[in-house]
DNA sequence: TCCTATTAGTGTATCGATACACTAAGCCTT
DNA sequence: AAGGCTTAGTGTATCGATACACTAATAGGA
């Protein structure tokens, strides 16, 4: 309960605090095997860890790295957050999260939350078109890292970027596809100012363009404007689908800006009656997990996760701030079972 | 670069550290308006946020909160990550995300990590049987809350816990399925030492000895031993369903442990023929967002997202220690056409 | 007018680790 | 034996915010 300190740790081993803090800290040059022996025995006799706030108040920095993506719940940046916390951790920075819902309002609260925390670095699972929001912190000392490039004219200041050829994803795409025969292709993305649908876009275009197709800027949706970051991508693939497969002449295949868009272009082609790939060609960017598997609708039990953070934070926050002579709560929240199309009645026919 | 500190705000304000701090921790009571207004405005002017390590030191606590997931990458937990990022947040909380791959010391060792960064309090996202690894942090005063129920007789502890009851939910699958006449009845789960998969299977037991259907071991696939972690649940389902489509009478129904495990099955249907749901139905939990939409395997391009969080880790790090005058990095990685069954050859006939 | 209460703040020690300048002791060299 | 060098540490101020005890100034009451 009470924290032991590097003056405890001196007091048992008999040394100056001064010594505790060298050997920590890998200068242990000057110092005799046997007091370093001392020292550590007693660190671990305690069960020492230094305590990062006081260090980070003396070294100015922290051992954390702020990770920033859009949401955390969309696979493809579950992954990536995935990733990029094992390999920090490997390195010893821990991780701090963030979802923007590509917001720069909101990404700029978290940066300015984070630089308070002593975070000296972000990264970026998306760019925005603009950093300029985050200028302010850059000048301050912030360092960034984003997912794409994030470059463009006029910036007040460039970032670090790792990230694909975009351009070159969808040239790649639009090239299968072609070679596939189609000629009307149609394009799916949400309203975003994303860097990278912009080269997705291009991509597209540009490869159009070459292939001496006359483009129409009909096939192209780019979803309606407004609250974009609420609305789930597969949701946005959807609506895109609906829209495009409801025109005079559709399209004969679909590029989605993501996979997430790409599944919920499958289920607005489902929704209308239309076979993938037979009617419609569908194809996405990411390679997701689920994008190798073949997937019906499930039948499935729905969990209330939304509640049960909701609650497990509360839950948390609570004992943070007050006692914990309280009882263990355990809750139990219903769940439900949802009925889809993996499920029939048995047949008698033998599944082999 | 040098940051503004309450002195700064103090000195401009012309009050004492002390008022400002009383400010800041809304002991304003008794204030006039007018020094809080003079304040308030220095505090804008400078663009002054208070160092967290300078106050967590003093005050002994610090705005974090732990969150541990097997892995992020899976949907279901990006999901439960992001809805407690969300939730933390809005009560001024940030989250720390670790992953465990359900390895009891990698579990530990991110405990005692937070710990040492002023973490007093985790979020588990899945129970290990047992939580002994983790009783001396909780006598130190860490406090844990944890997805499903933690509790086991001889446990050293319990923490709080906060999930559904996962008996009723092989319980409803179970009863579903018995429902449309399937009897013989497999159950695919990983090798693992979960609470849930324990509550899960027992649910499914229960429910069949209720209809009086004598159990058959061999219909249960729980994983062959051994690197569990690294193994994708989707892995995981391919394997079950290979084997239960195997046996010599296999099953005409298959519940999953989870929604991942399900698509694993899918897949595993899928590589030998066996068509879902007209030969077999199968059926998850969790109800993740893809669950809902129909998915043939995806046409698309793949991002080495592993290199790039590895090389932003990097980037962001070699930033963080050296010098920021280098240029900006911009990094371009291949990315890939991965075509499967979602593109096929235009034939002329109409999307609709 | 004197005494007490209230208002509106202030002064200072403190949290725990670290950087840097310092020193005591021993050894070597001339 | 004196001086210098090396080894093996030590002492102390410091990072920035906060808690708590303190006070100067004013107001109110008898």
């Amino acid at each position: 309960m009470a924290k032991t300190t590097i003056a405890d740790v001196a007091r048992l081993a008999d040394v100056s605090a001064s010594s505790v803090s060298n050997l920590l800290n890998g200068r242990s040059q000057r110092m005799r095997p046997a007091t370093q022996e001392r020292i550590q025995n007693a660190i671990e006799a305690l069960g020492f860890t230094p305590s990062l706030a006081a260090r980070q108040l003396k070294t100015g920095h922290s051992p954390f790295i702020g990770l920033i993506v859009p949401s955390v719940a969309d696979p493809f940046f579950g992954s990536f957050a995935r990733y990029v916390e094992e390999e920090a951790s490997e390195k010893g920075y821990q991780v701090l999260l963030g979802n923007s819902d590509r917001n720069s309002n909101r990404e700029r609260k978290y940066a300015e939350m984070l630089w308070g925390s002593g975070v000296r670095g972000i990264i970026f699972g998306s760019s925005l078109v603009k950093f300029d929001h985050l200028a302010d912190l850059y000048r301050e000392g912030m360092h960034f890292v984003s997912f794409y490039r994030s470059a463009h004219s006029g910036a007040q200041f460039i970032a670090d970027s790792i990230g694909v050829d975009n351009i070159q994803a969808t040239r790649l795409l639009t090239k299968h596809l072609l070679a596939l025969d189609h000629r009307r292709i149609g394009f799916v993305s949400g309203p975003t100012d994303m860097i990278c649908r912009l080269d997705r876009l291009e991509g597209y275009y540009k490869t159009l363009e070459e292939a001496n197709i006359s483009i129409d800027k009909q096939l192209v949706w780019e979803g309606a404007n407004g609250d974009f970051g609420s609305t789930s991508f597969i949701e946005l693939g959807r609506q895109g689908a609906h829209y495009l497969l409801s025109l005079p002449v559709p399209p004969t295949a679909i590029i989605a800006i993501n996979d997430m868009h790409a599944f919920g272009v499958y289920a607005g082609a489902r929704d209308l009656g239309v076979k993938v790939p037979e009617d419609l060609s569908v194809a996405g960017i990411d390679d997701i997990m689920l994008s190798a598997v073949s997937v019906t609708p499930l039948t499935t039990i729905k969990q209330p996760i939304r509640d049960i953070a909701r609650l497990s934070v509360e839950r948390l926050i609570d004992r943070l701030e007050n006692d914990r002579a309280q009882e263990p709560v355990h809750l139990m929240l219903p769940s439900s079972l949802i009925v889809r199309e993996s499920t029939s009645r048995y047949t008698g026919r033998p599944a082999r």
